[in-house]
DNA sequence: CTGTATCCACAGCGATACTG
DNA sequence: CAGTATCGCTGTGGATACAG
């Protein structure tokens, strides 16, 4: 139990260094795969790929409040950490089609676990929400 | 499948309204529980709240390159959302302690298996990173 | 159709100092 | 012991324009 809390957090020996942070950061993988969950796009691009490959105008129209920028950017971040696969044909116009990979499936299962999760108990938060900000007054 | 998504992203009619972002963000609470998760220290107390409850100086010690800011800002948003309960002793000096909730342990199930996967995975993740990195040349 | 490049606003987080 | 207040940096994400 002890050892999982060892990996989340940074390096004890750094916390003797100012200015550690960066540092840190490199040495933490389970942040890594973190950031990406909380990130605003990346698992709800994961959802809609999960479903079947699909290609960036098709992202596009399923997500239709996302930026151009931000649609790209998060299918280059999945497809570096190796969740996304990226075929372009070579078609006039030219197209490309994204799908989950092996990894990126298996990272799916834990997360969809999470979403079904906050789906089904968000009332709960919202109501306990409500009950603390009104007890602020 | 579709319905999942719908739920994730932000309400269709706000697409057509300018600046919309701010207002979507209230209408989406699913985004509401990744936040928290994709918080660099949110995962990590309740990790440390996971094995038993656990006064303030006790989760200093436990995280010690947390901020005082930081570790008191995550624990009142872990109390708001109803993950953490807080108790406080009137003894001299006084002293507080932080436990989980029923809410919150039941979201640290799900949120344990993504843990494990990170820890399970990072290293062919680590490897996505660098063959991306490297074919980037 | 599928991107890149640039600029900018805001929120998250850290460092530091102060308080009941 | 357990916070609060203030400041500043950095990273994320949005708007817009341009390109192969």
């Amino acid at each position: 139990m002890n050892g999982k809390i060892l990996q989340l957090r940074a390096k004890s020996e750094t916390v003797l260094v100012p200015n550690y942070a960066k540092l840190d950061f490199a040495n933490c993988p389970v942040r890594d795969v973190l950031q990406q969950i909380g990130g605003k796009w990346a698992t709800l691009l994961m959802t809609a790929l999960a479903e079947k490959p699909h290609r960036f105008g098709a992202l596009r129209r399923m997500v239709p409040d996302i930026s151009q920028r931000m649609l790209t950017q998060t299918l280059r971040d999945l497809q570096r950490d190796g969740y996304v696969d990226r075929t372009v044909f070579a078609t006039t116009p030219p197209s490309v089609e994204y799908r989950l990979t092996e990894l990126g499936r298996s990272l799916y299962q834990p997360v969809a676990l999470l979403l079904d999760w906050a789906n089904a108990n968000h009332e709960a938060v919202r109501a306990a929400r409500s009950r603390f900000d009104e007890a602020a007054l």
